[in-house]
RNA sequence: GGAUCGGUAGUUCAGUUGGUUAGAAUGCCGCCCUGUCACGGCGGAGGUCGCGAGUUCGAGUCUCGUCCGGUCCGCCA
């Protein structure tokens, strides 16, 4: 027997009690006299003793240990005449009357310790090690609670966790595939999937009624501190629902989850429209939690002199509360500096100050009265002390650009507290949207997306501008501003779902080719239904106030999307691709 | 594909306008220490300054290239 008791559960009440514990060595004290040695295991840490008066061989094996060896000790728990507050076992230590080693270690590159003196790149080298810290750990251990109430919710709401494969078939679709060559089948190839859509639309063709699946996806593009190439969803389609069913049971799963993990009550999830949320905020996936949303001065702007203004097709801004005495010019200009980095692409930026005094001083003075600039400051609700920042252009890039402004500002004044929660539903995407490169539509969503019910007349006008005004049955879930997840009301009938290839550009056999297996599904009495998937990693890191979700994965791709522990991806030597009848060519 | 920040001891970092033998902390090794828990004290070892060119009397420092890593834009139906 390797152990009576772990690492983090002995207490005063087991005193005098003979135990074995086994674990890692945290840290050594040699006091000359006596030795102290931490143990460790996932549990805690408990105190061994060594003394030189009991037991002097002892004592002297005990002083050799290295950091990170693996041992196993046996002895009687003692209440301690010197306590440690800090620990859970600090109440009592293990006077040691025999141990061995199980296994010795190297000195690790690192320290163990919740505030490790490795790098990122170090850590995941040495992966195994990182996650023996604790804060890691706890990340991993938050997932699998997280994951464990999401399976008791959905249990409970009748749903079904049913496996889907893994070896898909290739779409050319939204992200890229990742690409599995198959050596039975010569040249032809399986696709990992980027989501099991189409599989769990079929299962409500199959009459499942109620399916989930916390499922591995895979999608070939470039990673982020929140994005992987693998990663995980929390997949859901349901049959017989409208939108507000869904709405409903995937609030209440959030609820669930924010209450049972976190203690947190969410209440009602606000909603707001796709259109609203880019007029208000910029952005399809808005952080409510806190204001500064945008105003439009077209009408106040123009016809007024000022050249820049009269050339955007949108003037916007935000009030900033509270800071206009704060900003100093120089402040102001390194925001201007800031707006104009490539990355957010802002030709300039206006402010307008109102000072406490009740002194209006803008950037654009010379072209507006103060009266003019009052209009301004009433119509954004501003006061005294309060700034606006203004930026123009086109109204989809000055919108883009003025959301980044606002989360940067909400950033410095502290306004996004990581613990703060506010979720909020987004309404009514678009259906398609408008591809410059490609020179054709897309789906916002997916192609399986329903039409709202009331466009489903106007579908095949043909009309630039009405196609763009196609609403879908789509939705987002999104926290602080972090996309959680979308889903939608689903096609399920085959010549809807053809008339939406054909609106996506598809011609009628490269439909039939990629989809006519779901098609040829729908005409065997589909259900209505739909559904939804939320990103089970970005919930864990949102859940615990993180924006990375690398360390709520135990073994992450970096940067480049390589596991640098196992030094993948690699390559394969010639026999292995000959069996696959693949031959490279590289670029150079 | 692009922007940007970084790469110096095992590790985390400092290193001034280019100038003597490249430092600190921590870890590691040795000795001392009977109540430590960030133990303490004394001593010691440890460096191809990512790599390659260039400028210079002289490069960790400047220039160019390259590799690696972080963050972001594009991309992610």
């Amino acid at each position: 027997m390797y152990r009576t008791n772990t690492c983090g559960e002995l207490r005063l009440g087991n005193a005098d009690m003979q135990v074995t514990l086994s674990g890692w060595v945290q840290a050594s004290r040699d006091l000359g006299g006596m030795t102290f040695i931490d143990l460790r295991d996932r549990y805690g840490i408990t105190q061994l003793v060594f003394n030189m008066e009991d037991n002097a061989e002892l004592c002297l094996r005990a002083r050799k240990l290295g950091r990170e060896f693996v041992i196993q000790a046996t002895g009687i728990v003692r209440e301690r005449t010197s306590k440690n507050p800090n620990r859970s076992t600090g109440d009592i230590e293990v006077i040691v009357t025999e141990f061995q080693i199980l296994n010795a270690s190297k000195v690790p590159p690192f320290t163990i310790e919740d505030e490790t003196d490795g790098g990122e790149e170090l850590r995941m080298k040495y992966r195994y090690l990182d996650i023996r810290r604790n804060p890691v750990q706890e990340k991993i251990i938050f997932r699998s609670k997280v994951a464990l109430e999401i399976r008791k919710y959905l249990t409970a709401s009748s749903f079904i966790e049913v496996e889907t494969p893994c070896l898909i078939k290739s779409t050319p679709e939204g992200a890229r595939d990742f690409i599995v060559p198959s050596r039975i089948n010569e040249g032809q190839f399986y696709a990992l999937p980027q989501s099991p859509q189409t599989f769990k639309q079929l299962l409500m063709v199959a009459g499942m009624d109620r399916y989930f699946q916390i499922v591995k996806c895979f999608r070939d593009e470039d990673l982020r501190a929140d994005r992987q190439p693998e990663f995980t969803q929390i997949d859901c389609e349901m049959a017989f629902v409208n939108r507000e069913d869904i709405l409903q049971t995937f609030e209440g799963l959030a609820q669930h989850l924010f209450k049972s993990v976190l203690d947190i009550d969410l209440g009602a999830f606000p909603r707001m429209s796709y259109d609203d949320a880019m007029e208000r905020y910029g952005s399809d996936k808005p952080d409510i939690r806190f204001g500064m949303e945008f105003v439009e001065f077209n009408e106040l702007a123009k016809n007024k002199g000022f050249q820049v203004f009269d050339d955007a097709e949108l003037v916007v801004g935000i009030c900033v509360p509270d800071q206009a005495e704060a900003y100093s010019n120089k402040q102001l200009n390194d925001l201007v500096e800031w707006v104009k980095r490539p990355q957010i692409g802002a030709k300039g930026m206006i402010n307008i100050k109102f000072l406490a005094d009740g002194s209006i001083k803008s950037s654009v003075g010379k072209f507006y009265t103060d009266e003019q600039l009052k209009e301004w400051g009433e119509k954004a609700g501003a006061g005294p002390n309060d700034m606006l920042l203004i930026l123009s252009g086109d109204t989809d890039r000055v919108r883009k650009q003025l959301n980044e402004l606002r989360l940067e500002m909400g950033n410095r004044l502290g306004l996004r507290d990581a613990k703060v929660y506010k979720p909020l539903w987004v309404v009514d995407f678009a259906l398609l949207e408008w591809d410059e490169d490609a020179q054709r539509f897309h789906a916002m969503h997916h192609p399986f997306t329903s039409p709202k019910t009331v466009d489903i007349p106007r579908m095949l006008d043909g009309d630039h501008e009405t196609m763009k005004s196609l609403r879908a049955d789509a939705y987002d879930l999104v926290i602080n501003g972090v996309e959680i997840g979308g889903g939608s009301i689903r096609i399920h009938d085959r010549a809807l779902q053809e008339k939406n290839f054909k609106l996506l550009g598809f011609t009628e056999e490269e439909a039939e080719n990629q989809f006519g297996f779901l098609m040829g599904a729908f005409e065997y009495g589909a259900p209505p239904h739909g559904g939804i998937a939320l990103g089970f990693d970005r919930l864990c890191a949102m859940m615990k106030g993180e924006t990375s979700i690398r360390d709520f994965i135990a073994f992450p791709k970096n940067n480049m999307g390589k596991d640098v522990m196992i030094d993948a991806p690699s390559r394969i030597d010639n026999a292995q691709l000959k069996e696959l009848s693949l031959k490279l060519d590289l670029r150079e």
